[in-house]
DNA sequence: CATGAATGAGAATTCATTCAT
DNA sequence: AATGAATGAATTCTCATTCAT
């Protein structure tokens, strides 16, 4: 009984978010890819036509993710303080574990990917961005943090998150995963958070 | 009387800032960086061993004039906040102007580099990270800083500047200077410093 | 009541008849074939071993099927000239509609076709040459037709027809198609007969 | 003293006309063009930015070689059938000899190349038929020529010259050149020519 | 010192063909 | 009989680097 379809393309999309996030869009080679899924090259553009699609379907999965993990976190009935640092922490896993893709993000998003595809990965972004900032409205208008621009607040958390995960995916020894996290929370917490909250 | 030697290879090293900076090091295209500098391709290897050579050159150069424009910052004899303020704001001053070179940070910084090279420039980047690293510790030890691993807390430092100024300069009517700078001083002031400092 | 396997294969040929006029050997793809025949791949290489195959299979039909039309022409009881137009007149139709095929004459037979197949589609062509080339010995023979050499005179009746259908095909509108059959009728009546004949 | 520049491009031309004109433009592979042109396959490249635009050079030197040496036939100053017997063996000899490449004509012109290129040897094309008809509009006009449409009799003298010149080329042993020539000429003056002419 | 034409290793992509179901 | 997912050899094009002038 061998493996299904999807199963397949499940694979080739594993492999090919730790290839894209090792080494960047332009950097990854596809035949590393193909190698890695253990499938042949031309199953790659089998199942997506060309390495700007696979990206963008990579991304686009990877980015679903942690919205979708987060969101779960949301609806939990915490205290700000908790409902943040449990948002933050669940953010910083997935990204270290399996979401290493979205380390592809300011970067290498300009030359050489198609238009269209360029677009999709944008659009994708764009969502991501949207839902930290609007969760950062939400904080502002209960008082709980700093009147502060939410969209520059919003790439301050993405900054932050992806400079120390980049750090500790590449020196795993150095520091744990708890430092990091306490880290980025006390950062945020009280860079972004009036003093008085619950 | 024609140009210098010297002039000649300033003109190199600043047409390469901008081409790397703004297409990353593989993105790069070693034609396009002659074209910028007004040199035939030839005179760019005849000044500078490899592209990566010319790549260390270029990062070397524009981190060394940020550590000496904050050095200079620093001698200053003010309030520890009024100094960090302007640690800051000539830091991302810096970056936004001549020394986009920065954005090369945590990317690209892997495969196809020769590793000669890749240990020159992350010793600069370790200069550069230890640098900041130094002003964090003595912070500490004033009493005028939350007890963060100064390691992280640098990775953070060096995140938020590297997002908001990468979004900046892809938006560059979105915002102010003005604002990104007060946005990024606040939530380090507030994320990093203890109540009551001078 | 599925369909049978010969209109299968009947279906499969005449995608295929199509696909090759239009972009000849090397540019028709087996996934448009397929896809215009509608049925799988798989399909066409179950009933065709190769690609040199179906094509050798699709010119072949072709070419028998305007030799039989002009056959069935000559049997007819005309004067000479009579019969030579119904002859141009007869191949010009069949070339334009159904039998696009023979485009695929001068050209596109040379590499990258199997050479068992090659000979295949040779032999074919050769016994259209030959069936031109004997109306025009009778034609000589009978004192209608001046002498020339009858593989270059027939060289140059399917150079004509080629040239002036491909141009029809091409650009439906410049010109209606009894333009181009009197056009070709008349030079090559008064280009290869001799004034005096019935 | 090594070849200059030009001559590389000459040497380049050349045998991009022998592999364009035997193996049509699809199968034509760059590889072969190196090959034949002794220069590596990345000097095709540095000269010529695709296949495409080699090939459209390629086309657009070969027509415009035949154009002007019959446009110095015309200058002659001879009665009109000597005349157009000058014409016709200029044309098949150069065809034969140098200028293979036009034998890429009606076919191979459509899908693969760009869209810019093909619009330039479209219009190379129209020139050559252009230049074409206009001989035989004058023939009329003076009243040598029969009343046939121009632009097809022009595509059948194409066609004609084309189909017997492609037949001389697979198989140089089966006549002369001569031979071929007195059968063009004979089928077009006969065909096209009106009887009392000088 | 400077140049830029020439190179060739390397990468993305295509597509006829195979074969397990 | 029929299918279509999987394959990999073959091809176009890129670009850092070299070297003769």
């Amino acid at each position: 009984m061998s493996e299904s379809h999807d199963q397949k393309k499940e694979k080739i999309i594993k492999a090919a978010g730790i290839v894209f996030s090792q080494k960047g869009f332009h950097q990854a080679k596809m035949d590393e890819i193909a190698e890695r899924a253990q499938v042949a090259k031309g199953t790659l553009y089998y199942n997506y036509a060309s390495k700007s699609k696979l990206f963008a379907a990579t991304v686009t999965q990877g980015l679903n993710q942690i919205m979708d993990a987060i969101e779960d976190k949301l609806e939990s009935d915490l205290p700000f303080l908790e409902h943040f640092h449990g948002i933050v922490s669940t953010t910083i896993r997935l990204y270290v574990t399996n979401g290493e893709v979205t380390r592809i993000w300011a970067n290498e998003m300009s030359s050489g990917i198609d238009d269209e595809v360029l677009v999709e990965i944008r659009t994708v972004r764009k969502k991501f961005n949207t839902f930290i900032e609007d969760r950062l409205k939400y904080g502002q208008e209960k008082g709980y943090l700093r009147p502060l621009p939410p969209r520059l607040s919003g790439m301050a958390i993405i900054g932050i998150i992806d400079a120390l995960c980049s750090h500790y995916l590449e020196n795993p020894d150095q520091d744990t995963i708890e430092e990091v996290i306490e880290t980025v929370f006390t950062i945020l917490s009280a860079g972004l958070a009036l003093t008085k909250i619950p």
